[in-house]
RNA sequence: GGGUCGGUGGUCUAGUCCGGUUAUGACACCUCCUUCACACGGAGGAAGUCGGCAGUUCAAAUCUGCCCCGACCCA
């Protein structure tokens, strides 16, 4: 406890607790068989250098969950990795040295790779620190490292023994850029404007037929012809043989359903490969290869005088050399779709390649991806449509150098492959022996390190394996994986058919998704279009604090948010609210407010301090779902008027001049009701609460804290206490209306009751300032019946379809008729259509209007069910 | 072309699953109020065809169908 500054800077304070916490063990993971385990997947992400506003909001949600979870008595694990392999860092490199990765050593080549990867690992772990987020950093893992690295290769090991992993030639996605094979899930299909070229085949030994292509540059690869069985253009010239333009193959007109026969001329050609639909007719008709592209996307000698060019220069030599000789029919601009490496945007190839595979078993993932829990379920949609759509394994080798090698070797003599046995890793088997010694097939031992190196996603998808401590340990699917929707496909894809693989498990028991972070402009933030935000910039503004519950309110978890400024304005406007209640509170309680035993509560303090458990009740309920947004709402709402505007108005009083028994009350109250709120809001607001925590007669952290746990009361002092509440703000706003100011002195004030109940009248006098008479019974004033209150789910199904006629007879009929029918009767009589209805009492309300009688200085409030007069 | 999610005062957002008071809150705007935690405050106000059209129902922001618009995913 020490005197409270009258105001609350961010900058300085959020700086002295970020230290404070890294020195400490609040966030310590215990490990502790006494306590439930809290697990969270955290992403590792790749180290670019910049942790985006899009990554704050994920991390926003866990740090939140491990927050609560702390307060909740569970032993929580919020560990971070780093993803560092990669393409990204290679080329980054060759960029920085002004080099190729074949300039120099492999070893070379990753020694810098790494070097850079440190130093942008350490950017985006600032701004962890700086945004709040509490990881135990004593768990931190870094994939490039050989500790990660060869446990990336165990997994792979062991896949390979259960023949989830196998080598085989089959067509592959390659990106000609990269120069590397590459998965589906790298993929992207853009639509491109391109030209559709019609073509002329000409006949051997029959007439000639055309086709459409956008690609005339396959024309060397093209090893058939294709059409509708059902085309009758083409009737009987199924199995005509063809020359192909230029380059003089000849090849056969096919027939398959796969053919649209509304595209171009119904004829296409089919080459080895132009995309998925060629592979698929390469092996249902059994045709030849004809591998035209180089690696690095030439031509190659198949092409002849065209060997050696690009892609895009072949496209547009080729089709003037097909002018030329007559070929070309006509060309028209034709909108395409075309697969794009997701790193670098070219074009991609399909080559056949001998490749490492890991089998995708469809139907293992669905299952295990059935057992999570997903936030928002739809989001369990995206794993299928993905999934259900895979059709080739997930190729996992990649003929680049930054990445965790496959354990193999191939023997020089026989070709045998060798993988790795568990006991040789990490190993890299481009400068080491496999274990095994000699061939096991030829007992040779000239041994070739397989240069191929492993997907990325080999490596994160064994995320919560890591953090739960496999192989060691036996895997227990963890608490909580968090991750963006657009890496529903790549990442938990991945490690869910891993996690069953290696484990036969699912990999966690929730799995949260947040949507993506627009700017301010409900655009996606580009530099170029101005509205781009950095957490940082949000910090040095208002502090992570408000920045932190900017992005719990920006919207539910799983949808889109827009990043908004005014979010943050209104939240650190609470923060002021949240640090004058502290400074309020501060300045009335002291050490022995937290001994008082047996506190001699009146109303109002049995009607906050229930509010506050309700609220307990249902902000858990809300976090327990992740409605991070529905939580702190509830929050707000709870400190800044119940708590602010009603409770501490209410007992101003006794704090200040109440009999001391009295006011100690008052101060126990209001101290169980402060801390309450501040351990509450704690996972939001870390660094103000934790501030406002240590001004306050408490002791430790708020972090280590408990979620409020309020005995239950006497729920009639609770009834009291909230008409106590009410008719204070009814004064208060007759006040405010009259232009008053809110300690105007009043003669008096009259409460009517309907029957005589002890009100507390002793916070109601202070807070109103003028003495408080209780009574009951009927009021001196006149009642004057104004309207109809219509209780429509009572009158409605009771009518029915005349329902509508009797609400409008009722909203017409004159309210005094209404209510003299109604007291004599008990009910009304109406005519609707020419017949008699009778409207029960309880199915509408007469409503009445109190009014003062003539004459009479004195103001009638209503209050609900109670009656207030006002004496000036 | 298929699928998913969304469309609510000027802006953003809750409510929609499970139909029934005056549709939530924030930011901005207007009026009034210095009061011993806070004017970064308090009390009020104005502002909404709940995307459109049909349907179901006594009753629809909420259920059903179709359509329009936007975002994303897939082809």
């Amino acid at each position: 406890m020490s005197e409270v500054p009258d105001s609350y800077d961010p900058a300085t304070i959020e700086q002295t607790w970020r230290e404070t916490w890294l020195d400490s063990d609040v966030y310590a993971y215990d490990d502790d068989p006494e306590r439930p385990d809290y697990v969270i997947d955290t992403p590792p992400p790749y180290p670019t250098g910049n942790l985006h506003i899009g990554n704050a909001l994920g991390w926003c949600y866990m740090d939140f969950a491990a927050r609560y979870r702390r307060l909740q008595g569970y032993d929580v694990l919020f560990p971070q990795g780093w993803d560092c392999h990669g393409l990204p860092t290679e080329v980054k490199v060759e960029e920085n040295r002004e080099i190729h990765r074949t300039d120099v050593s492999r070893e070379q080549f990753r020694e810098w790779c790494i070097e850079h990867t440190e130093s942008q690992i350490g950017a985006m772990k600032d701004t962890m620190l700086t945004l709040g987020f509490s990881q135990d950093w004593d768990h931190e893992y870094v994939t490039m490292e050989p500790a990660y690295w060869g446990e990336t290769q165990r997994s792979f090991v062991r896949m390979a023994e259960d023949d989830y992993v196998y080598r085989d030639e089959h067509p592959v996605n390659w990106c000609p850029r990269c120069e590397t094979a590459i998965a589906d899930a790298e993929v992207e299909t853009e639509d491109r404007q391109g030209t559709l070229y019609y073509v002329t085949f000409d006949g051997v030994g029959n007439e000639d037929v055309e086709i459409a292509t956008t690609r005339p540059e396959l024309l060397a690869a093209c090893v058939g012809m294709a059409v509708d069985p059902d085309d009758e253009r083409y009737e009987g010239r199924i199995g005509d043989t063809f020359e192909v333009p230029l380059f003089g193959q000849e090849v056969e007109l096919l027939a398959d359903d796969d053919v649209d026969a509304e595209f171009g001329t119904g004829a296409v050609m089919i080459c080895t490969f132009g995309d998925k639909q060629d592979v698929d007719w390469w092996i249902d008709h059994d045709l030849d290869l004809r591998a035209a592209f180089t690696e690095d996307g030439r031509l190659n000698e198949l092409a002849g005088e065209f060997e050696g060019l690009a892609i895009d220069e072949a496209k547009a030599e080729i089709a003037t050399a097909l002018q030329k000789s007559g070929h070309l029919v006509d060309d028209e601009p034709t909108e395409q779709a075309v697969g794009c490496c997701w790193r670098c945007d070219t074009p991609i190839e399909i080559l056949s390649k001998e490749q490492w595979f890991v089998r995708v078993d469809q139907e293992e993932i669905l299952e295990a991806g059935r057992e999570v829990a997903w936030f928002p379920p739809h989001m369990y949609g995206r794993l299928e449509d993905w999934t259900e759509g895979m059709d080739w394994d997930w190729v996992v080798s990649r003929q680049r150098v930054f990445a965790t090698p496959i354990p193999a070797w191939e023997c020089a003599s026989c070709g045998h492959v060798e993988v790795a046995s568990e006991d040789d890793l990490p190993v890299q088997p481009t400068s080491a022996s496999p274990g095994v010694g000699s061939c096991p097939e030829c007992g040779d031992d000239d041994w070739v390190g397989e240069t191929d190196v492993m997907d990325t996603w080999m490596d994160s998808s064994i995320s919560p394996l890591i953090v739960a401590g496999w192989p060691e340990e036996a895997f227990e699917p963890v608490q909580l994986r968090e991750q963006g929707h657009d890496i529903i496909r790549t990442w938990a894809f991945y490690t869910i058919l891993r996690t069953a693989a290696l484990t036969d498990e699912k990999p966690w028991e929730d799995a949260l998704i947040n949507g993506m972070v627009f700017g301010d402009d409900g655009h996606k933030m580009s530099k170029s279009r101005g509205n781009f935000v950095q957490p940082e910039e949000v910090v040095a503004e208002h502090g992570a604090d408000a920045f932190r519950q900017a992005m719990a309110l920006g919207g539910q978890p799983g949808s889109d948010i827009q990043f908004q400024w005014k979010e943050v304005t209104s939240a650190s406007r609470f923060q002021t609210k949240v640090w004058n209640i502290t400074k309020f509170a501060a300045g009335h309680v002291d050490e022995a407010t937290t001994e008082l035993s047996d506190p001699a509560y009146r109303d109002a303090d049995h009607w906050i301090l229930s509010r506050c458990a309700e609220v307990a009740d249902a902000v858990a309920a809300d976090m327990d779902e992740y409605r991070f947004d529905s939580a702190l709402r509830e929050l707000r709402e709870f400190v800044w008027h119940d708590l602010a505007d009603d409770y501490l108005e209410l007992v101003k009083g006794r704090l200040y001049e109440g009999r001391p028994g009295e006011r100690r009350a008052a101060e126990h109250a209001l101290y169980t009701a402060v801390t309450a709120s501040l351990t509450m809001l704690s996972p939001f607001a870390p660094f103000i609460t934790e501030e406002a925590w240590s001004h306050l007669p408490t002791e430790g952290s708020v972090h280590a804290s408990e979620w409020p746990a309020l005995p239950e009361v006497d729920p009639e002092a609770v009834q009291r206490g909230g008409l106590v509440a009410e008719i204070a703000a009814v004064v208060r706003g007759w006040k405010s209306e009259e232009g008053k100011p809110l300690n105007a002195e009043l003669d008096r004030i009259e409460v009517y009751l309907d029957e005589e109940r002890p009100l507390d009248t002793y916070d109601l006098a202070d807070t109103v300032n003028g003495p408080v008479y209780l009574e009951t019974g009927t009021p001196n004033v006149e009642l004057v019946p104004v309207g109809v209150d219509i209780e429509h789910s009572e009158l409605g199904p009771a009518f029915r379809e005349r329902a509508g006629a009797v609400v409008g007879q009722l909203e017409e009929a004159d309210p005094a008729e209404l209510q003299a029918a109604l007291r004599t009767n008990g009910h009304v009589e109406l005519e609707v259509d020419g017949e008699t209805v009778t409207v029960d009492a309880e199915m509408f309300e007469v409503v009445e209007e109190q009014r003062a009688e003539s004459g009479e200085e004195v103001v009638v409030l209503d209050a609900g069910e109670v009656t207030v007069l006002v004496f000036e």
